[in-house]
DNA sequence: CTATTGACGACAT
DNA sequence: CATGTCGCCAATA
């Protein structure tokens, strides 16, 4: 359906609709998003359109973190965004640093 | 149209 | 390993 989201652009509506297959405990960078949708360069914009997320439930943007292994922004807060990883089994460090960052990330198919 | 704003990233120090 | 710089991009003022 189309309604809520006439307020985004073509750009937002892509990288939403791609955060929506991540899988639980699994999380991808926003640099890997952005190539996902085509514009490989888009990381940084990538994270502003994170940043309009309308609907934190359905779009998991908690699963999408920094290519260093950091957490990266959560409009939540990062504290909010460590709390719901931990919670579906992935570690991050006291630092906000994922932990065995190379075996949670997630390659899309 | 130009300027600013960031949930970023590669690289240098 | 931590921090700073500079380039990038889409949205917005």
């Amino acid at each position: 359906m189309m309604s809520a989201n006439s307020r985004l652009t073509k750009f937002e509506q892509a990288v939403l609709a791609t955060v929506r297959r991540i899988p639980k405990g699994r999380v991808v960078t926003y640099a890997s998003l952005a190539r996902a949708i085509g514009r490989p360069r888009a990381a940084r914009a990538v994270g502003q359109a994170l940043n309009k997320n309308p609907h934190l439930v359905t779009v998991p943007c908690h699963r999408v973190v920094r290519s260093d292994g950091m957490l990266g922004g959560y409009r939540q807060g990062a504290r909010q965004k460590k709390k719901l990883l931990t919670g579906e089994g992935v570690s991050v460090t006291s630092s906000l640093k994922i932990k065995n960052f190379s075996n949670v990330e997630y390659h899309w198919q």
